[in-house]
DNA sequence: CGCTACATGTAAGGTGTTACATGATTCC
DNA sequence: GGAATCATGTAACACCTTACATGTAGCG
């Protein structure tokens, strides 16, 4: 999958569930898909302009002065159900926070606490933000053939988060428990223990 | 930070870990740190041109035939320091299978089920190799210092896993549950229920 | 002696983001 | 009338991956 397909999937999986607006649709990544997918601004409109021309998707007439909504056509929902039937790709993981724990002893131990308890409290607010999604979810109408689907990465949202925190809180344990933090990086000033320059 | 010092940052630390020739840096972060990192061929070497130029890492004279392995100096392992210090920049995520369950109507039950059980064939395998590497840590001797911060990272992928395995049984129960599913893909052909083309 | 793994690099091409540019509509 | 938000795009640039190019060392 050309990749550029991946932007095909996630804008027409998005019009599936209810017409919008370019803008729209950019909203609704943003915040409803936000914790496991992103598209830029940049790729969203080409990738309207180009699903239009393939027929893939069609404006809607607009009701209000409002600027008229896209939807998927026919073709487009079965083009949208072959991008979904392929394979997911495997993307490329950077995380930057265990990227430093790895390294924490050049960190120190200190920094390394202040990263976990970072990670803590934004997992805790994933959860909250979660609670509000699920209530928001059950309360819309219009998303009930959509909802047990969603639910699942909800769901996913919450098992993620919930691991983040007991991580955190055993790995901030286990840096407490370590002996006499025989860090690399000083208080003082950066003195090196291991070789040095020739 | 300017994201070329991410890369620089991943170098300068797994040669803080062992000095090492590029070529192993890119085995190193592809095995090790390869579940939260990815580093490709094409930057590493020009990062370690550009770290060699600013005097932040030497080749050590090699005692073998094999080539030289890079090293860092006292000003390298300064700025290794000094970037890890940096915050963690949060990376674009893009959860494929997320996506997929997300617009599970259209993609349907049975496909959605085979995207969990896949997700929770490859998390018990991930922990498998996690068990190997905790292993393979405590077993080598070099490691001391950096063990226990190494230590946190595999914990991470643990409880990541062990998440992903729950989720993934939890969903499949649901999606059992789900009644008569009401797929937009049924079986036979593309039948659209929903709005069609003008 | 040939295959595999080690080792180093570059350049083309594709991807993705950001900043800029522009204008309509709505609300206060 | 002015600010905020809705709405649509583009173009430059940063970023990364891939494929290519090249050669050495060790092993069977």
């Amino acid at each position: 999958m050309p990749s550029a397909d991946q932007t095909h999937m996630a804008v027409l999986g998005a019009l599936s569930i209810m017409p919008m607006t370019g803008y729209a649709v950019r909203e609704q990544i943003r915040s409803t898909l936000g914790s496991f997918w992103s598209e830029s601004f940049g790729q969203i409109y080409p990738a309207l302009a180009q699903l239009e021309k393939q027929g893939l998707i069609e404006r809607l007439p607009s009701q209000t002065s409002r600027s008229a909504p896209f939807a998927p056509t026919a073709a487009g929902l079965a083009r949208l159900r072959e991008l979904l039937a392929e394979e997911p790709q495997p993307s490329r993981p950077r995380n930057g926070t265990l990227l430093r724990l790895f390294f924490g002893r050049q960190l120190g131990a200190e920094a390394c606490r202040a990263l976990l308890e970072q990670t803590r409290t934004q997992a805790e607010a994933q959860l909250q933000s979660l609670l509000v999604a699920r209530e928001e979810l059950a309360a819309d109408a219009l998303l009930r053939d959509d909802a047990p689907y969603i639910e699942l990465t909800i769901s996913a949202g919450e098992h993620s988060a919930r691991a983040a925190i007991a991580w955190a809180e055993e790995s901030l344990a286990a840096l407490d428990a370590l002996p006499a933090t025989p860090t690399t990086a000083t208080p003082t000033t950066a003195t090196t223990t291991t070789r040095s320059t020739s």
